[in-house]
RNA sequence: GUAUCUGUAGUUCAGCGGUUAGAGCACCGGAUUGUGGUUCCGGUUGUCGUGAGUUCGAAUCUCACCAGGUACCCCA
């Protein structure tokens, strides 16, 4: 086939978009019940909006767009071709493009809260279904496209906002029937571990290290710690952190002791400890202390959450964070907020794979009328309308073709009954009504029709 | 960036050196002119990803290129 869509993009069938449709849905109702508000921000930002937020690997998955028109001026060819010939990706494409597709959607709603402030009320509870781009290779559960669905708090240092976004995380899948495990961590552990050892600087290469201890073990951990800079003092003092064992209760122990000495880390654990009682008291037992969670994300610098799918092999499904400072790059500074990001194309992968999804999500039309002809098809249009201003979806088929034909648009589009009315039913003012499921069909009279289907 | 696998009908795939390249599904027609989903019969559908090489002979073997998937990295 010679035209496709983009390479990690994809059109979405009718039925696809059902089942999308009911995880948007189920998000947007929670979303609402806690009171959250909907925006929306464009599609593209200003690059100087974007880059440098994402930490390095982002700045390179972000799409730019070329500048219109005569993008670049010919006394400034030569400086340009340098920069390419150097390799120096960046540079040269911010001589051509001043924008790019957005990343996420935390950034952009930094930047609409500065823009906005006079406008919105804090503490601002936003949500914001869109989707981002991503310049990365596609595989399994990864698209260059795909829809995030935030809900932010911003304006509030409140640790409630944890629990709030916490208990949003646990109603969600609850109502998606999907088992997930809520891993829960604190940025300022990870920057207090990063100090007591000496390497404030290299906090990054840390959490990253300590991030791969599930996939690469402890081994394969403390080389690529020694290969980072590290001596074996180092690494030798991290190898508490590295091999914590136990309940959350059992790892803040060993971890108040190794922090002990460290004002941020105290207060870390706090915090920590603070958002997993309150999550006891609303009742959310699926929370797990994961010292190995760092999330590549630059701007956060509190909790970090990150969810996974208990019975699917995907990778994360939703994460989040606080960002003490983010609207500060933008000019307005002390607002600290706190957020979290359903993946809705990595939980439709989930439901897909598990066969989650309800059946009568696939129900566009409730009832179809067979088309028999001119006089009989005049007088189902009139039905037709009193079904649907008694809120029954339905439609009359087109064309008076063969039954058959008629019969199998219904089924294929899981419409759950037919109508048939015919020259017997017109002189008798009765009408066949035919539940496609079980096959069983029943005659009544045409004014009792709507009443059939309350 | 690194590694690896796969490109054959609208689609899922079989064929893996030897006549004119097949099957299921889908689609169309019929068995059945007022009954779908189940059954039976018939029909349509191809630059075998592109180019070169090996060979008497290539969908099949080799190489290059193009396209797609998957794993690592990173992430939702």
């Amino acid at each position: 086939m010679e035209y496709k869509a983009v390479k990690g993009t994809r059109d979405f069938l009718p039925l696809q978009m059902q089942k999308r449709n009911y995880i948007f849905d189920t998000i947007t109702s929670v979303y609402k019940s806690h009171g959250f508000l909907q925006i929306e921000t464009p599609a593209m930002e200003n690059l100087s909006t974007l880059m440098g937020k994402y930490g390095e690997e982002g700045d390179k998955l972000l799409f730019k767009i070329l500048d219109s028109g005569m993008f670049l001026r010919s006394e400034k060819f030569s400086s340009f071709e340098q920069e390419i010939n150097q390799s120096r990706i960046n540079k040269a494409a911010s001589m051509i493009c001043e924008k790019g597709l957005r990343y996420d959607l935390t950034v952009p709603f930094a930047r609409f809260v500065v823009n906005h402030q006079n406008d919105i009320v804090f503490p601002f509870k936003r949500y914001q279904i869109q989707p981002v781009w991503r310049a990365d290779k596609p595989q399994k559960g990864r698209y260059r496209e795909f829809y995030q669905c935030d809900a932010d708090i911003i304006g509030s240092n409140s640790l409630m906002n944890e629990v709030e976004l916490l208990e949003i995380i646990s109603e969600v899948f609850n109502r998606l029937r999907l088992n997930v495990t809520i891993k829960l961590n604190n940025r300022k552990i990870l920057a207090a571990i990063a100090s007591i050892i000496g390497h404030e600087d290299k906090i990054t290469e840390i959490t990253v290290a300590i991030d791969k201890l599930d996939k690469i073990g402890l081994n394969g951990v403390e080389q690529e710690l020694s290969q980072d800079g590290f001596t074996n003092d180092d690494i030798a003092s991290l190898r508490p952190i590295l091999q914590i064992k136990g309940s959350n209760e059992e790892k803040i122990s060993t971890l108040k002791t190794f922090v002990s000495t460290n004002e941020q880390g105290v207060k870390g654990l706090e915090e920590l400890q603070y958002v997993l009682d309150k999550c006891k008291t609303v009742g959310i037992d699926n929370v797990e202390f994961d010292i190995t969670l760092a999330r590549g994300l630059n701007y956060y610098t509190g909790a970090i959450v990150e969810v996974k799918a208990d019975d699917v092999a995907m990778g994360s499904i939703t994460g989040g964070g606080r960002y003490d400072n983010l609207t500060g790059i933008f000019g307005l500074k002390d607002v600290s907020g706190v957020g979290i990001s359903f993946g809705a194309d990595r939980i439709y992968d989930c439901l897909e794979e598990l066969d989650l999804f309800p059946e009568d999500i696939k129900t566009a039309t409730n009832v179809l009328f067979i088309n028999f002809g001119e006089k009989e098809s005049e007088k189902c249009l009139e039905l037709a309308k009193n079904l649907r201003s008694a809120n029954i979806s339905c439609e009359v088929y087109p064309d008076s073709s063969k039954m058959q034909k008629q019969m199998k648009y219904a089924n294929n589009r899981n419409i759950p009954f037919v109508c048939l009315l015919g020259e017997n039913e017109i002189s008798n003012n009765t009408i066949v009504i035919k539940n496609m499921l079980s096959g069983e069909q029943t005659t009544i009279n045409q004014h009792e029709l709507c009443q059939y289907f309350k």
